[in-house]
DNA sequence: AACTATTTATAAGA
DNA sequence: TTCTTATAAATAGTT
């Protein structure tokens, strides 16, 4: 990202790649600190170096993003927690007990429950946290629906395009065996007979230009302006 | 590193959180994998959103790149098996880990944010329940308006017996101290000079019998018809 | 998701 | 290693 544009492949010269990995170690650990603080994630980055040096960042503490990464990623029965403090689970245990009573208790408030303890300054935020939510939600509800009208709208008419090419081809073929048929028929009889083959045949010429039997697809008896 | 410079400080808004984090996230990972591979290194990144979702990058194994970092940055030699309690603790860690990830996501929802993976029933079956919380918690808000208002007027009808009573007792005593005054004044002087607190004490007593001056804690300006 | 004006990161050279 | 600088990348705000 300089001078000139290199290849992501292993550096061959071994002193270059050492001042390569010393200013790219420098940038991607500025980045991992950016990314926890401005989006309040949790971060934790390892690397060791060819040479075997640690460098290593974590916005809480290492251990506590392993044990989270460890928790989160289904570990088994691999053993490589070293057990170090059973206080700190259990204070995540405590840590997370509360989250999750906080948050049923948020969600019971927002879905109308328990309000007797709320006083009035408390109630207008919910509530105004609940017209956005709403206004939010009946909003996205609408586009969703409109994305999925213009969908079906164009499945319509793909499929119409198509009918009306295999309506082009039966017919098509139609008079083809038609023709077959009256050779046929002429060559075997050569009498009056033939003419109800050739009725039935007819008939089904007649499928390719009754374009209204497959056209309901697109009549989806949906108005636009109804969705806000 | 764009259109402004920003401060690394946490993004307030949360939408603006989130996209930063979506983009800020693709970058570090894109660097970090770059890292290794240029510079032949081991790298593990761990990211956790604020919202609890992990993310994670490892070029090796990332067990392995824990267990190197356990083995450097410490002497923890304990790596025998997680004993049954431990596999306790971190089943319930896990389950309170997902029951905050899923609450959090329902608040978030209910918030009106992150909507995009919802299918149109979703939004349905959500923008439902925010209409029956937020008709319940105006509901709530009105009835307690309502309470505090009754609580107002009680008080303020207390308070104007209160008053009558000590008007009534003002005048009372302001009657027994013309009473004295023109006892005394007449004792003393016996002339025409006595009038005037005749006068002031007539005023006083006037007091008694014009209520309106502390009517006004009754007149609220809310009137019940107005709440929902 | 795409765009773009800017800010950052960094490759090569000193 | 560090500094400089031209250029590549990343990204904040916008649409």
């Amino acid at each position: 990202m300089a001078r000139e544009k290199i290849k992501i492949r292993k550096i061959a010269n071994a002193t270059a790649r050492q001042v390569t990995f010393s200013k790219r170690r420098r940038g991607l650990f500025k980045k991992a600190e950016e990314l926890a603080i401005l989006c309040d994630a949790e971060v934790g980055l390892i690397v060791f170096s060819a040479t075997g040096k640690l460098f290593d960042l974590s916005n809480t503490s290492m251990k506590e993003i392993i044990d989270r990464y460890n928790t989160h990623s289904k570990n088994t029965t691999a053993g490589d927690l070293p057990s170090l403090d059973l206080q700190l689970e259990n204070g995540n245990l405590t840590i997370l007990s509360n989250q999750v009573a906080e948050a049923t208790r948020q969600l019971r408030n927002m879905r109308g429950e328990d309000l007797n303890g709320l006083t009035i300054q408390e109630l207008q935020e919910l509530e105004k946290t609940l017209e956005t939510g709403l206004s939010r939600v009946t909003q996205k509800k609408g586009e969703q629906i409109m994305e999925q009208i213009k969908g079906l709208r164009n499945k319509g008419i793909q499929l119409m395009e198509e009918n009306t090419k295999l309506r082009y081809q039966v017919a098509k073929m139609s008079n083809a065996g038609k023709q077959v048929v009256v050779d046929l028929e002429n060559a075997l009889h050569e009498d009056g007979q033939s003419s109800e083959s050739v009725t039935n045949v007819t008939h089904c010429g007649n499928l390719y230009e009754n374009e209204d039997t497959s056209d309901t697809c697109l009549k989806l008896g949906l108005s636009c302006s109804g969705w806000k």
